[in-house]
DNA sequence: GTCCTTGCAAAACGTTTGCAGTTCA
DNA sequence: TGAACTGCAAACGTTTTGCAAGGAC
């Protein structure tokens, strides 16, 4: 797996200025499996670079996403969040407290769906799951707990 | 399959009002398989009422949504889109011209996921394909071609 | 020195909300 | 009649854009 400096040296290639802002946004993202929203990514980075700006976060997450460096996640309702994982998986958000997570299952049938074609060519695809994670789950386990207890 | 009169009579049983506008946009959406956004939505339905509101039609698939009668298929960079058929099924959008298509497959492993639980409690997903619809391979596959003739 | 990138602020976009007036039941 | 709904406009949150100043190379 790449680090930070790799990927910006390989973008340095390309015309694309290793800056350090850059170099703050990538490395959280890599080390982070949380999935952050720009929001994240800008409060986390802000604690180092005072200046930061929330439009730079935005402009260097839409960068690597167009080289392929990350992964951009969009939720409907939510803010988009980011993935230093670029390689196709899967993940599950929770429907209570919104965290993501990566769920690494395999669909052989849907994966060897990419071969076939008809009448549409099949580029891609993007499946998430929703659910409850264990976190949440437990709590919901001990109100109900709870409730049955009172009665 | 309920038409919308079915529908709305069977809203007004739980306090929710039989409206011409709510009558209208549902018609709409249980005519047409474009799944078409608000916007359009409004667009279409606004030749008849000539009143109507882009906040009404919000505030109207809001409401079909909750109530499980039709879904809503986000997606990040674009407006979200409405689909008169609530039913779990996939569809595949086209990264060309924007537009969305059912996807009739059936991916058995993926579906029987739905029954396993590790930690998470998995309450549904969404899989969303996209590429490029028969139309638009078709004008790319005729650039190529012209492209090709004129060497 | 060049021009890409930054920070900031304003704008854009889709969507939601508040409210006064209207309509359904 | 009275609560639910409409149309309109303003507000909202996320993301993009414009621009002058700053920094990479």
């Amino acid at each position: 797996m790449m680090d930070a400096i790799q990927i910006l040296r390989q973008l340095k290639e390309k015309g694309i200025r290793f800056t350090p802002q850059r170099q703050a946004i990538l490395e959280f993202l890599l080390s982070t499996d949380t999935h952050p929203t720009a929001e994240e990514i800008y409060h986390h980075v802000k604690q180092r670079f005072t200046g930061m700006s929330l439009g730079t976060i935005y402009n260097t997450v839409k960068m690597l996403k167009e080289h392929g460096y990350i992964m951009e996640l969009s939720y409907g309702e939510m803010s988009s969040r980011f993935d230093g994982n670029p390689e196709n998986h899967y993940h599950i958000a929770c429907q209570k407290c919104g965290r993501v997570f990566d769920y690494n299952r395999s669909f052989p049938d849907l994966e060897q769906e990419m071969e076939s074609h008809q009448g549409f060519q099949v580029q891609g695809y993007r499946l998430e799951f929703f659910g409850l994670c264990s976190a949440c789950l437990q709590a919901v386990d001990t109100v109900k707990t709870a409730e049955a207890e009172a009665e």
